[in-house]
RNA sequence: GGAGAGGUGUCCGAGUGGUUUAAGGAGCUGGUCUUGAAAACCAGUGAUUCCGAAAGGGACCGAGGGUUCGAAUCCCUCCCUCUCCGCCA
């Protein structure tokens, strides 16, 4: 959520902004303006209102007391109670409009922020690693999967539907040896490490962002007001909701495993076979919350750590820069890590690592303040995936393939699977 | 799931319709006293929020509605905590 003060202060700044994310928000800010300053006006006149009844609440006692008549003064407050009924009525509309607009407009994008039209112009910043020369045709990781029995798709599909997965044998240990390995290394670097609940409510997918434009990419648990999380980014971040953190405490730096669940409305027909787009998934989150002077760089380190993952795994991968118009609704600047995948000769995401600034922390109402004498700021938020754990599955089976079907076993997780090559 | 008890300011805790928009205590800050400290005494003290340059005013007693001239207090819905029973990993 944008500050009302930016845009009251500067509208055409936040115009600007909202078109080079391909959106024309124009309606929206004019609107928001024309609601602000009615509010502000009605809100005056409401206040005085009550002014005058909290007066008459005194003064009608003591009258009594005194023996006196209260039956005009009386007769006059019920006319002015329901004048003020009715205004506060109308007040809190347009507060509820104002907010609903508000919760609409996407985040600023930062001034580093690369101009683009989409995912074509992100901007590639570094490369680690090489892709494997093969001597022979190697297989795609479903293959592979499906050779070596450790993935079955079609049990799930049978038992739950399409995009879910049964990993069986060495491939459940792999996936599990991932997880251990990921958060080792993250506690190790100074992450405190949690384990989130997979269920929240909606003020916290509304904290992140989630809410309410994407309800229908998450699933919502019938019955109830609870949603299962699309990453354990939303329980993290709102750990700290309507909390004053001590400015001494910052930056928090938090690692947390979990299943992720995504409806993947509107992705009918990408990614259909393999590990690569699920409804549940496992991933390892890093999430931070920081100081606003210092957040860019909290975003440096946060995207270095992630990379140090697929480093010690071997796993070649480059970064990008999300030009304006691919960056996510809720973050001012994102880093996508791409590793390499022969089944796709290409780069394909496995982390997304980005500064919200204070935009969860305004939704969300994190803040804090260094001494009792200061005024409460709100936190910058960041996270980051360290990373996704099934895409990792995917991209150790393809690059450390054999030509006989064999998967060699990346020396780092060779201490958690208890062996050296998977047949 | 059943029965009951609760949720008040930094903390404890009083408060069942009105000069209580929150008593009292603790804590914290300053002062008096003291060689110093403790104790005692005096004064101050919302880590909230909205409008305003300020003065000032408004909101806020778990959340949201309602009744009333007036609600922490009465009514409704919901959330959370605790105790007992049932069920359960």
């Amino acid at each position: 959520m944008l500050d009302i003060r930016v845009i009251r202060e500067n509208p055409d700044r936040v115009k600007q902004a909202m078109k080079t994310r391909n959106k024309d928000m124009d309606a929206v800010v004019d609107a928001i303006l024309d609601i602000d300053r009615q509010r502000r006006e009605l809100q005056v006149q409401v206040d005085a209102m009550k002014a005058e009844q909290n007066k008459a609440s005194k003064e009608i006692p003591a009258i009594k007391k005194a023996g006196g008549d209260v039956s005009e003064i009386m007769a006059k407050m019920k006319t002015l109670s329901d004048e003020v009924k009715e205004c506060d009525t109308k007040a809190g509309e347009l507060e509820a409009k104002q907010r609903d607009y508000l919760l609409s407009i996407p985040n600023i994008p930062h001034e580093s922020v690369p101009i683009g039209k989409d995912d074509t112009e992100n901007v590639e910043v570094r490369r680690w690693g090489e892709p494997r020369q093969f001597g022979f045709t190697p297989k795609a990781h479903w293959d592979l999967g499906a050779d070596l029995g450790i993935l079955d798709p079609e049990t799930a599909a049978k038992v739950t539907g399409a995009r879910f997965h049964f990993y069986k044998g060495l491939g459940a240990k792999l996936e599990r040896a991932i997880i251990t390995f990921f958060l080792d290394m993250h506690t190790q670097n100074g992450y405190t490490e949690v384990l989130p609940p997979y269920m929240v409510n909606r003020a916290s997918m509304t904290g992140t962002g989630q809410l309410p434009k994407f309800e229908e990419d998450a699933f919502k648990i019938e019955g109830t007001d609870y949603f299962m999380i699309p990453t354990a980014e939303v329980p993290v971040t709102n750990m700290y909701r309507d909390d004053i953190l001590d400015g001494k405490d910052l930056p928090l730096k938090y690692c947390a495993y979990s299943a992720c669940f995504r409806a993947e409305a509107g992705s009918a027909g990408r990614d259909t076979r393999g590990l690569i787009r699920q409804h549940q998934f496992n991933k390892v989150e890093l999430v931070k919350f920081a100081r606003p002077e210092n957040s860019y760089e909290e975003l440096e380190a946060l995207t270095r750590d992630a990379e140090k993952v697929l480093q010690a795994l071997e796993l070649p991968y480059r970064v990008v820069t999300l030009s304006t118009g691919d960056v996510g609704f809720s973050s001012a600047k994102t880093y996508d890590i791409e590793v390499w995948l022969p089944s796709y000769n290409n780069y394909k995401e496995i982390s997304s690592c980005s500064n919200f600034e204070d935009f969860q922390a305004r939704r969300a109402n994190i803040r804090f303040k260094d001494g009792p004498k200061d005024k409460a700021r709100f936190v910058h938020t960041l996270n980051g995936s360290g990373v996704a754990v099934g895409r990792t599955v995917a991209a150790i089976m393809e690059n450390y393939q054999n030509e006989d079907g064999s998967i060699t076993v990346p020396k780092a997780l060779v201490p958690f699977m208890g062996c050296e090559v998977i047949k």
